[in-house]
DNA sequence: CTCTATGCAAAGCTTTTGCACGTTA
DNA sequence: TAACGTGCAAAAGCTTTGCATAGAG
């Protein structure tokens, strides 16, 4: 089944509509590359529709959400950014928080974990909206050099 | 040594200062029995000096998310949680997307996980900041009801 | 004394909401 | 022909910022 069936079945389900509105944002969060916020989104919907609200696109976002389709990366301080799942394998997100850089890593390698969250806490993770903050090899390589740096200064 | 004089220690390092705001803020961090807003931590802060403005407690929190001695939860639509950890052992929070719940997690059960990151990945997670969001027992139980009803209707 | 910190007020920015009008099923 | 969805504009937060003044070291 295509993205587009299982949204419209989905929405179906709910007793929504599909509009020409939710048809081309789902199409476009199809072809993005990276994740994106939504103002990214807003402006290539834009170029498809001139017509199509921010607002209209906030509520669809909010409605492939719900529906398992994209997942939200949240980078804390009011930014979020949106993927595209589709028939991509679920993935979670590790971000950088010093250069930003986001790593996908497979679902496979969270489960054990998330397993144990289950048996232990009665908890079921969401892996779709899973951040990981830290810090990528490169920052983290940096940050010890400055901490060298500084013993040296202090030091002199 | 005692969580004032880290934040003393750690302020001096900076070249920051030690004022009665930021004492303040950490005495009430530090009183604080669960996970609390900027608002409310703003709140306490106000009963102890009125003059306090909300832009210092700001800047305080900053302060000491930076140096490792609050840890935030982020829930997502613009809305964190701001939790001390002095003494206290690390750890991560599981946040319940349908109720708010949440709970700690001692960071032992999150240690394989993250060495694996680490190693497979290069990724040095920040556990001080991790929230993970999903479904507590309660919650899940409930969904699952629900599920079965729509089926039953469905069926009718 | 110098440079940092604070209070105040105002701006910023993303996201949400109310409402009348269009549209879908 | 009922809801539901949309565009528009305005509101709503929470947080941040600029600036003159106060205060720590």
């Amino acid at each position: 089944m295509s993205c587009e069936d299982l949204f419209i079945k989905k929405l179906k389900e709910k007793g929504y509509r599909f509009t020409p509105q939710r048809e081309i944002v789902l199409e476009i969060m199809h072809h993005l590359k990276i994740p994106s916020t939504a103002e990214e989104i807003f402006d290539r919907v834009h170029t498809k529709s001139k017509s199509i609200d921010k607002s209209t696109v906030y509520r669809t976002l909010d409605l492939l959400q719900e529906f398992g389709l994209i997942s939200v990366i949240d980078l804390g301080e009011k930014e979020h950014l949106y993927e595209h799942i589709g028939t991509h394998e679920p993935h979670l997100h590790l971000v950088c928080e010093s250069c930003g850089k986001i790593m996908g890593v497979a679902q496979e390698v969270f489960l054990p974990f998330s397993k144990q969250l289950q048996e232990q806490y009665g908890f079921h993770s969401s892996i779709l909206n899973l951040t990981i903050p830290g810090l990528c090899s490169d920052c983290k390589k940096k940050k010890h050099q400055v901490k060298v740096l500084d013993q040296k200064v202090h030091h002199q």
